[in-house]
DNA sequence: CGGTTGACTGTTT
DNA sequence: TAAACAGCCAACC
């Protein structure tokens, strides 16, 4: 496996990222299905852990299977809480956010452009 | 090369 | 419901 092997994945798993629309939130194990990567939900946080402060990609709007904003040190728990709330999803009082209801489906979406 | 880590997940208590 | 557990696997060191 080769460093451009790895680079693609990430670029993959990023592009997928990128194409959450605005207001839809969806699961770290999602996005790595989506990339063609099943069972690398960790390297997806590992991915958004990293990502450059300027990103344009919209990191908050992956949460874990459980609909919750994902544990983690720092303060940036509290800008996903908010930058969810600006775009319209509705996090119930015990911070749970209803995938059912705002869970990106791509099927549904943009016709997904083949491979 | 081998052990550790972790923005994860499905199953079982 | 929620916590504990046991798999998982690329990245890191």
């Amino acid at each position: 496996m080769t460093r451009r092997d790895r680079d693609e994945r990430h670029a993959r798993i990023l592009a997928v990222v990128d194409s959450i629309p605005r207001g839809r939130v969806a699961t770290y194990g999602q996005i790595a299905r989506e990339a063609g990567l099943p069972r690398n939900a960790r390297l997806v946080g590992r991915l958004l852990a990293n990502l450059p402060s300027g990103s344009k990609i919209p990191w908050h709007r992956v949460i874990n299977s459980a609909g919750q904003i994902s544990p983690r040190p720092g303060s940036s728990i509290a800008r996903q809480r908010r930058l969810l709330a600006r775009e319209g999803v509705r996090l119930s009082p015990a911070g749970r956010i209803d995938l059912a209801r705002f869970r990106w489906q791509p099927a549904d979406d943009e016709p997904r452009a083949a491979r």
